[in-house]
DNA sequence: TGACACCGATGTGTGCAGACATCAAAACTC
DNA sequence: GAGTTTTGATGTCTGCACACATCGGTGTCA
């Protein structure tokens, strides 16, 4: 019981609407939804209104509450995210994540390089190297949380409040690949060793090879990945114009 | 009256939160909001449940409605983007969405070589012919346009649909720096050349060229205005651990 | 007779007011 | 200081009035 109403509403309605039991241009009424969710109008009102704000549903008066097509979904919000991980689209999902880290990683590190605070470099340089150790040791548990804990240093150094906000995200995906048995039991030694480079190039305000760091990383993570979603087809989003 | 009160609620509030009126931690109390926006509780209620969802605010039970400091901001929502732009974090915003445009637009490029449908090639060709004509010509009105559909185009033609949602975000840079008198008369003819070398190389699939072209172009719209925000400090989000 | 413009009925979201339930902070008791 | 009670804010529910997009009927004109 420690989720409100309200959330449940929004989880629910979320969910079907990303896996698609509730297809695009369906059309729902408050009324029925207080009916099926077995709550009041106040709770659906409010639920649907943060839908309504993710780009899930719009409303229209003498028509009720219609879905909206992905292409209108954020796909930056991370419930959005969430509710596309735990769905058929979890291979779309987890593409679009990696190339967007793919794109973004290379840069932080060089604008960490430029930036990043003395203290948070130290930091980046300690977890790379318990990461190689735990990769030594075979600490599977320990070696996913630096790992997530490297890769937020790096995103949350780079003094760019979008790119450190991707941090729950890398964490989702990084969590992903380890629970699904992505992650093979002694990692990649280079995949260490470029740890260990890039945090001592951020250190050292070596911009350059930081990114050259980052793009190593991120091509073998792309590739031991890029199996997931192979059958996924790719989604063109239409251009909207005025 | 097409807006609703709803969102003018949320309007107003995000707008005050956003440039600190109400600042961090700052307490308000759902009766209150009521007088003060003249409205009922259920359009206030509908607000700060939307605000929440944006990670503005966080409401506590016996305690009242919280505003959260910025590194709780999802900086990803357009309504955020949109607020920051017109707030003296101005400057910072526009520097997020430049470094965030440069990492993905090169990454993009490379996608779209690879894998955007012949239609899309074909279009971006012609935009980017056009735009150096308009470049040319001199019709700034036309060439914003131009400069607006070709980037769109580029986006969606990755393939990713986050990338393609970055779409309103540019438009929004592009506009903002022809309104604010940053652009010049006639625009740089290397510039103008990059576009086109780019849309030529999507169209023949060479990604490694379209991703050149793209890494000169953004270098180029970087160091134009990175004037604008010589004076921001960055801000370091804290890394989040559970 | 058929096509079209008008207009009122209908249904649905929007906004309002008031009540009770819940629960955590704060005050109190021992 | 630990446990208990009080208190005050959000959470939830309900009935009502209103705004307004859609639909179907009516009337007009060709």
């Amino acid at each position: 019981m420690s989720t409100s109403l309200h959330h449940r509403a929004i989880e629910n309605l979320g969910t079907r609407i990303i896996t698609g039991e509730l297809p695009t241009g369906h059309i729902m009424l408050a009324e029925h939804l207080e009916e099926e969710l077995k709550v009041s109008r106040s709770v659906v009102r409010e639920a649907v209104r943060v839908l309504q704000s993710l780009g899930l549903v719009e409303t229209t008066k003498r028509v009720g509450i219609r879905v909206l097509p992905p292409s209108r979904w954020n796909p930056f919000d991370p419930q959005v995210i969430r509710w596309r991980l735990s769905s058929d689209a979890r291979g779309a999902q987890l593409r679009s994540l990696i190339e967007l880290r793919s794109a973004v990683e290379p840069a932080a590190a060089e604008l960490a390089a430029n930036n990043a605070p003395a203290q948070l470099r130290r930091e980046l340089v300690d977890i790379a190297h318990a990461l190689r150790d735990a990769g030594h040791t075979g600490d599977a548990q320990k070696f996913l949380e630096l790992d997530i804990a490297f890769h937020s240093v790096l995103l949350s150094g780079s003094g760019n409040e979008m790119f450190a906000n991707l941090m729950g995200q890398v964490a989702e995906t990084l969590t992903g690949r380890t629970v699904h048995g992505l992650m093979p039991d002694h990692p990649h030694e280079g995949a260490l060793q470029w740890h260990v480079d890039l945090a001592e190039a951020v250190a050292a305000g070596d911009a350059a090879t930081a990114r050259d760091a980052s793009e190593q990383i991120m091509r073998r993570t792309t590739s031991r990945l890029s199996g997931t979603w192979t059958d996924q087809p790719r989604v063109f989003i239409p251009v909207r114009r005025n």
